[in-house]
DNA sequence: GCTAAAAACTAATAACCGTTAGTTTTGTAT
DNA sequence: ATACAAAACTAACGGTTATTAGTTTTTAGC
């Protein structure tokens, strides 16, 4: 058998994988190189392809990680118990904390998909599309239980997956603020405004 | 005197600009090419340097141009009167309108900064710092005065800006919600949350 | 140590990029 | 009509791109 993991137990793709996230994270999907990410590797560009197939085949795997990962578990709390109230900050935790815990990865999905080549360019939008539609029904069964005011559950969720996805300005300024006053602070915005 | 002005009495080098603005919007700047432009503007890729300087000055006076509109219009609407509430309610408003009435290059200067060259990268960048710390010491204020509940300021700015940034998706929706709704429920929601 | 496969390397390809040079066409003022 | 400038054109440049081909080195199992 081959040797295929190396120290972490996470395979050479993978590690190739998770530099490409960073890397087009930091210079966007155009403008990064093969060249460039081989460097980050520590090999040359034509090496790599001996682990993946393409650089589009690398955008690819990361935008539907991250999409897939965001259907998942929001299909989890959607299905657990507790209040739409509940449920919605719970979903408002769980995207800061994919944020922070994967933002190479989740910065890419969100700014780089329009590079997918069709079909998964189309695959992704449909993807979205649904997720999106999924919080919108969660929005509209909170406003039918009274939990919620009578507002336009297009423009709430619009709202509320915007400020969430501004978290990544938040890395620029990681020292003056914790986590657990980021969440508690943009969950309480969200839900209940901020003036007195 | 050479005839400098088209039929909307714009130059023909805003007529570049303007045409920049949404090449660069769909296909991100790095991946638009000088020869994509040119079909746009009906000419021939060299034809276009009769009229700009570069690429990458087209970037430059489109992430200026946007950033030099909203410091102006919030200092107006700082130094103005009214509550603090109805400040960050009138920026709110401006932003909205901003995105709806310039939207290639808002979205431009808000997704494409990154690839300015120095010098400009920094002062952008700079220019955008002040604009958040302007906000934020409007938010201080307006807890000061308690009219707004005591909160981090930096998270309710970075909530703010995020939720505003994010009617460019809202783009794509526009059929089914007016504008108005879209601003009514918008602002409603970061002032005063959707929890009943 | 031998063998075979995995993964590294060098060299090269065709395509595309922004931009310049040099020339021709177009438009305007006298 | 002539003259001059503005703006279009074609051709081409050096540079970079992702990727392939072919070869050599490294690694793993027996």
């Amino acid at each position: 058998m081959a040797k295929i993991f190396t120290e972490k137990n996470t395979s050479k793709q993978e590690v190739i994988l998770q530099k490409a996230a960073a890397l087009f994270k930091t210079k966007s999907y155009t403008a990064s190189s093969m060249r460039e990410l081989a460097d980050m590797v520590g090999v040359e560009a034509p090496s790599l392809y001996n682990h993946i197939g393409s650089k589009s085949e690398l955008l690819q795997k990361i935008c539907f990680k991250v999409g897939n990962e965001f259907i998942n578990q929001t299909n989890v709390i959607k299905n657990g118990g507790g209040t739409v109230t509940e449920k919605i900050r719970a979903i408002i935790s769980f995207h800061i904390q994919m944020m922070l815990e994967n933002f190479d990865e989740v910065y890419v999905a969100n700014h780089e998909w329009k590079h997918l080549e069709e079909p998964w360019l189309a695959d992704f939008l449909s993807i979205r599309r649904n997720y999106e539609k999924s919080l919108v029904e969660l929005v509209e069964t909170g406003i039918e239980k009274k939990e919620l005011k009578s507002i336009n559950p297009y423009v709430a969720v619009l709202t509320i997956l915007s400020a969430v996805r501004g978290l990544e300005f938040w890395q620029r300024n990681k020292k003056n603020i914790t986590r657990q006053v980021l969440e508690d602070d943009m969950v309480n915005h969200l839900l209940n405004g901020i003036v007195k």
